[in-house]
DNA sequence: CCTTGACCTTCCAGGAGCCGGAAGCACGAA
DNA sequence: TTCGTGCTTCCGGCTCCTGGAAGGTCAAGG
């Protein structure tokens, strides 16, 4: 099938499946004589493969690793949990970031009136000397 | 003061302050005669304030805002307020798509032995036909 | 047979927010 | 004078694509 084919059946945009060709991470497309790309069933599952990876937060470079696990008949499955439990502390550090941004915003926010006049905790929060 | 000393002021790296000037956010600095860029408490300030700002997790455009209606003894608070909200709103999301991964990850790894064996619901998770 | 339109190809630029490094002045102390 | 540090500009790269231009291909319609 062509890639636009390949695209609808894997959720990813023409472009990014080239894109990933180009950085090798779906690699072996073959070729028609009229150049264009050509993928089996096998390719595109790779694809959502790939695209789940991304929706779960996964890099790229992760899910280079996790595509050699999946086609690795030989592999430990501790291999593939290590890599998620990894991703797992990433999520939950920029959780905690993103958990203390929203605290210190809304403390500020819960003190600011919201109305005509200038005078705001907000900006006050922001230019402060401490902290 | 030089730039060196109004990064260690200001906590921004000699090159954030730099490309912050490039793309008008932090405008302007007077030069010496050697061409050396002069700063002015006032600009430590402005930079310290966009510093916390980036902390905050307000985009640079954001920032932009923030910064002119902190020098605008006109502003409404309102103004402020209503930034700071959508940015709360924006965090918000952020971490509800975290915790959606998150939660879908822990349930993949719960069922993985995490051994030598290659079974694993992590790999069959992502690629997996529904979803 | 020619045109139209949808597809495919490659390549180049950009966007967000910087960071690193090279080449080349400027400055202060020894 | 020389050394070391700090400043200048410019260019490239990082992540992960996305958009667009210029051009080849293909199937259908007139």
């Amino acid at each position: 099938m062509n890639i636009g084919e390949a695209a609808r059946q894997s959720g990813l945009p023409a472009k990014t499946i080239r894109f990933y060709e180009e950085i090798g991470l779906i690699q072996p497309t073959r070729r028609l004589d009229n150049n264009y790309r050509d993928y089996d069933t096998r390719d595109v599952h790779r694809l959502r493969f790939v695209a789940r990876a991304r929706a779960l937060g996964f890099s790229v470079e992760q899910c280079r690793e996790l595509l050699a696990l999946y086609g690795d008949r030989q592999r430990a499955s501790a291999d593939v949990k290590a890599i998620a439990l990894q991703h797992i502390a990433e999520i939950d550090q920029r959780i905690a970031e993103l958990e203390a941004m929203k605290g210190t915003l809304q403390t500020l926010a819960a003190r600011c009136h919201g109305d005509e006049r200038p005078d705001c905790p907000i900006l006050e929060g922001l230019a402060r000397e401490g902290g």
